[in-house]
DNA sequence: GCCAACGTTGGC
DNA sequence: GCCAACGTTGGC
């Protein structure tokens, strides 16, 4: 099994919003980056685990853990015209954005921030930690998962 | 709200 | 296919 790392606003969609919604599972659409797409699309499959990461708010951090509970499928929002992710060139015969399903799994207790995940040495090659990163879907190594495991164990 | 870094677009 | 202009992301 992979681990990913998923980026959201919590304004937007936090892990509460995914709490709240039945059965605690959501698609994850929107997304509107090649690389992240390919990344759904390409090389998730059911089972694989990952962090859901709060972006652009008051404390960016890792707030949990969530399931990818469903491979993926094109993503309705790019054919709905009224949608803010609509785009005009994906069509339902050759669809452009995909995503999958998420399920919750687990709130950490408090979110790791991201100045402490920068401080940790194992995380040194994190793909979230590199300057310049905006990419909204990143793989996690083995080891970066379970060092981060560990932080959230130990707060 | 600023702004640096990045991805995408479109003219040529 | 190049690359300047533009829009977006996201930490601070």
């Amino acid at each position: 099994m992979k681990h990913w790392l998923f980026k959201s606003e919590p304004d937007e969609f936090g892990i509460d919003h995914l709490i709240n919604r039945p059965k605690q599972t959501s698609g994850w659409d929107g997304v509107r980056n090649y690389q992240a797409r390919n990344f759904m699309r390409d090389s998730m499959q059911i089972g694989d685990t990952a962090f859901f990461y709060h972006s652009n708010c008051k404390i960016p951090g890792i707030a949990g853990i969530v399931e990818i509970v469903k491979s993926s499928y094109p993503d309705p929002t790019a054919c709905d015209s009224k949608s803010k992710y609509y785009d005009p060139k994906s069509t339902h015969i050759a669809p452009r954005w995909f995503m999958v399903d998420v399920k919750f799994v687990k709130k950490f207790t408090q979110i790791i921030p991201l100045t402490v995940l920068r401080d940790n040495a194992k995380l040194q090659d994190m793909l979230l930690l590199r300057p310049g990163n905006r990419l909204s879907i990143t793989p996690v190594s083995t080891k970066e998962w379970q060092a981060i495991l560990a932080m959230a164990a130990n707060i």
